[in-house]
DNA sequence: CAGAATCGAGCCGGAGGCGGAATAATTGAC
DNA sequence: GTCAATTATTCCGCCTCCGGCTCGATTCTG
């Protein structure tokens, strides 16, 4: 990946304004920062993704994990699936329908950067 | 301010997962998606900010402006005068708190850019 | 095999957000 | 001066989320 030089405090502040902006505006569903930290981990993270590891990971609760999952789930974009060599751990994985909204996403992101 | 290369899809993502994670798992306060975009506005946007104004903008109701800057007023992150010049309106300032809350924020961001 | 440990999920009371409708205050139109 | 328009706020019922606790299932220990 190219090196990124330094962002300014002000660059960085922009930058998350306007894609925020953008993504509360839009009409895809509105994820909280746990959701979409737990989201963005599935994607970007090596697996696997069990529950207790996001739980730590972000310092919340299982709880918060598991009602996160039921809505990414029900969303179509993250597919759960019991380990089968550890059949207490539930594996998440990816969906392609989380990918096209990740990438969707993704190109708010870029598209506030070139607006800076 | 200085120009930004294009920020690759990837780079996009990982820049937010890594400043999400982090304001996460932080014990500052968790503001939704509608509270940050607002209390970005406010500091990055030229005034005068009305709460018609940016329930336009960000394309929400007005009540949840209102119950977003009650939470910022209490969070000491924003101050309400009313408008002298049309007693109708309220406009939405600065505080030195809330500049510290985004600066450190920003920080976060900053550096999970300089980590991709 | 028995008992401890670990995992994800369900339950519960509390806290807070949501939008639509109604309200009070203020201003503009005529 | 009167009535309509505009602004921010409050009220209402509904829904979601929160963490602590418990539970069943599964695995590990000895």
């Amino acid at each position: 990946m190219a090196a990124l030089p330094k962002l300014s405090t002000q660059q960085a502040l922009h930058l998350w304004r306007q894609a925020l902006t953008a993504s509360v505006r839009g009409d895809g569903p509105d994820l909280s920062a746990r959701q979409m930290a737990i989201l963005l981990s599935v994607y970007l993270q090596p697996p696997p993704h069990t529950v207790r590891g996001m739980a730590e990971t972000l310092a919340i609760s299982k709880p918060a994990v598991v009602r996160a999952l039921d809505l990414l789930e029900r969303l179509g974009f993250v597919r759960r699936r019991r380990d089968e060599q550890d059949r207490r751990n539930v594996l998440v994985q990816r969906t392609v329908k989380g990918s096209v909204f990740l990438t969707e996403f993704a190109d708010v992101v870029v598209e506030a950067g070139q607006g800076l």
